[in-house]
DNA sequence: CGATATTGTATGCCTCGCTCACAAATTTAT
DNA sequence: ATAAATTTGTGAGCGAGGCATACAATATCG
């Protein structure tokens, strides 16, 4: 369920070594990993499970929002909906004021896998600290924040 | 070729906020859209510009090689070594050692979209760097190492 | 009212990432 | 030297995510 072990030793690059978003990138992938082996039970991904928290602690929120609080596609979102309410973790709902808008609810099912979800996050979260002193750990988020919300600032 | 561009109120989650995962994630994309911006007229990916980086500076190399470097199974890599080749950027050849190796080499047309590539690069660098002092850029690039590195030497 | 924006949806295309299985070659063990 | 285990590349198949484009219905704003 992953990618070949380095025993030998295995090209580098000095161009490529001090490049931060190849860190970045090696560093998403090791964490993708790690959440599918955590989590291959319960058959979520880090996008799926982010996604039903936001619903269950945004009642009635929309996929435009969930689009724009995850920085994705209206059709990406989509996607990801259609697969929740596929397996009947989550519910499409008519807006009582905006009859574009549907609200998304969480389904008794879904809720009940969210409360495994969120201890076997608690065992991700722990996976990571463990390379990091808590000083380390927030200044981490924050200098990662920094990418994504000048993102946003952009407009 | 982008997201939506949140002005208006979001959704947000108190649960989600410290999540490492997310912000890693979250940076991510914004880095993947941004390289796809700026390499939009090269149309070339930023997993394909590292391996052929990887092939250039490691003359010779192998898909297994190039699999450990980056963290990706076998048949990852070849579905990307088979999409550069299609599009004539690297070449596979015969290793005169090991005749189950295959050795990857630049072509001529590879050369030159990886000179123009490197150009683009120090711009999405420079986007990076932006929001960062030098200490901190620095600091980014060691504390992700960490989280990719340690995956690797929990074998 | 009319023009503009927002929301959801459908379709289609592509990349990445994995599993499983297989064959050929190489290395290691007996 | 022969047998066993490992490495390498490959093929087929599956699914998620991410995008553009286009369309219809609804809201909002001038």
């Amino acid at each position: 369920m992953n990618a070949p072990l380095p025993l030998t030793e295995v090209p580098t690059s000095a161009s490529i070594d001090h490049v931060l978003d190849l860190h970045l990138r090696l560093a998403q992938g090791a964490v993708q990993r790690r959440f599918s082996d955590i989590f291959s039970d319960l058959g979520i991904t880090q996008t799926q499970l982010t996604t039903m928290i936001l619903i269950q602690e945004n009642a009635g929120t929309s996929q435009s929002d969930i689009g724009r609080t995850l920085q994705m596609d209206r059709a990406t979102v989509m996607g990801i909906i259609n697969r929740l309410e596929g397996r009947g973790l989550i519910q499409r709902g008519q807006s009582p004021t905006d009859k574009r808008r549907q609200t998304l609810a969480i389904t008794e099912a879904g809720a009940a896998m969210l409360s495994i979800a969120r201890e076997r996050s608690t065992e991700l979260g722990n996976w990571l600290k463990e390379r990091f002193s808590d000083a380390e750990f927030h200044m981490l988020a924050a200098l990662l924040k920094r990418i994504h919300e000048v993102d946003i600032k952009a407009f």
